[in-house]
DNA sequence: TATTCGTGGCA
DNA sequence: TTGCCAAGAAT
């Protein structure tokens, strides 16, 4: 592995002057006095990134380190509080992983977070990036970051033709020419800075642009075609129903299945629109309230809403008080159904 | 290698 | 309204 030295200082440079601020960052001032971020609150924040915006991770973030600051606490808390604390973030195995990698690290760690990069990728949630992003960021090992910025950026760079995901491993072996030997932590941050500020998928802004001059895309004027994808299938619908049972200030509500579509999640109990099996999970006089549209990754929904009385035994779900039962813990399907049952009961 | 897995913002 | 997109990992 190479380095290009005039590239890798241009970009500091840049980053030294335009670093975004964010709650888990170190400032690039404070990092050369010597300061280094808390590796938990790296980790925490780099699974909560995965695919993820950081406007949309920000509140998560400030919600989850008061309430567990270290991640022994985190490691210690209930399932179901972590993953209601998760709920509407999305990708809810990231959730499920998270408390795995805790109490791994407090298992099998003493508490602490490995400090190489291959440490890193044994543990639950922790891939290729995430594992170079906490090595580089939190512990200054010189390992290369790729996450779709970077491809964006190498693909322009590098007048990169071949479409992603086909792509990648050349990408990343241009990234890592482009990677600082001297500021690994500095240097992770900034290219993804880059690519979220400059390097954009739509209208680049290539005039101030510190890699403009090396950019073979933006040589060729090409800038805007790259990176390439193969197109992805079209979403299929899928129709479903949910049933909100009710008694007594009592609502009747399903932790799902581990694995899955909202693996872990609180729910309203629902007929195998996900795959699972399922039918009304009590007997009632349900009335249908109304129809509930989301879309997911892969397909879109149409789900209707239905609500009644329940008088008898219930052959599935658990009663959960009105009182005990904060609706923010759902995922947003499920709140969307449920902002629509409420109103029926 | 291809599929599964959320959500909200944006043009 | 629709499709695209975001600091991917697991299987």
């Amino acid at each position: 592995m190479q380095t290009d030295p005039d590239l890798t200082t241009q970009l500091l440079a840049w980053y030294d002057r335009h670093a975004r601020v964010m709650p888990w960052r170190v400032s690039p001032a404070d990092r050369a006095a010597g300061l280094r971020p808390d590796p938990y609150r790296v980790w925490l924040s780099e699974v909560m990134l995965q695919q993820t915006t950081v406007a949309a991770v920000k509140d998560y973030f400030h919600r989850f380190t008061a309430r567990w600051p270290t991640v022994t606490e985190l490691a210690a808390a209930e399932d179901a509080a972590v993953m209601g604390e998760w709920a509407g973030l999305g990708y809810y195995a990231r959730a499920r992983n998270l408390l795995k990698c805790a109490r791994a690290v407090v298992a099998d760690h003493g508490g602490l977070f490995p400090d190489s990069r291959a440490g890193l990728l044994t543990l639950p949630g922790i891939g290729p990036y995430t594992a170079s992003a906490i090595a580089a960021i939190a512990f200054d090992e010189a390992a290369t970051v790729v996450d779709g910025n970077v491809e964006r950026v190498m693909s322009r760079m590098f007048l990169v033709e071949t479409p992603l995901p086909a792509a990648k491993p050349g990408l990343v072996a241009l990234a890592g020419r482009l990677t600082s030997l001297d500021r690994p932590g500095d240097h992770a941050q900034a290219v993804m800075d880059l690519g979220a500020t400059i390097c954009t998928p739509r209208n680049p802004a290539c005039g101030i642009c510190p890699w403009t001059h090396a950019c073979a895309a933006r040589a060729a004027g090409m800038q805007a075609e790259l990176p390439r994808k193969t197109p992805k299938a079209d979403k299929p619908l899928r129709r479903g129903r949910v049933w909100l049972g009710h008694r007594d200030g009592a609502v009747l509500l399903e932790r799902r299945a581990e694995r899955g579509l909202l693996g872990g999640m609180l729910g309203l109990p629902g007929d195998g629109w996900d795959g699972s099996g399922g039918e009304a999970p009590a007997a009632a006089d349900w009335q249908e309230v109304g129809e509930v549209r989301h879309t997911f990754t892969h397909f879109h929904l149409i789900l209707r809403v239905l609500v009644g009385r329940v008088d008898g035994a219930a052959q599935r779900g658990d009663w959960i008080s009105r009182a005990d039962f904060r609706p923010a813990d759902l995922p947003t399907v499920m709140r969307k159904a449920w902002d629509l049952a409420r109103s029926g009961i």
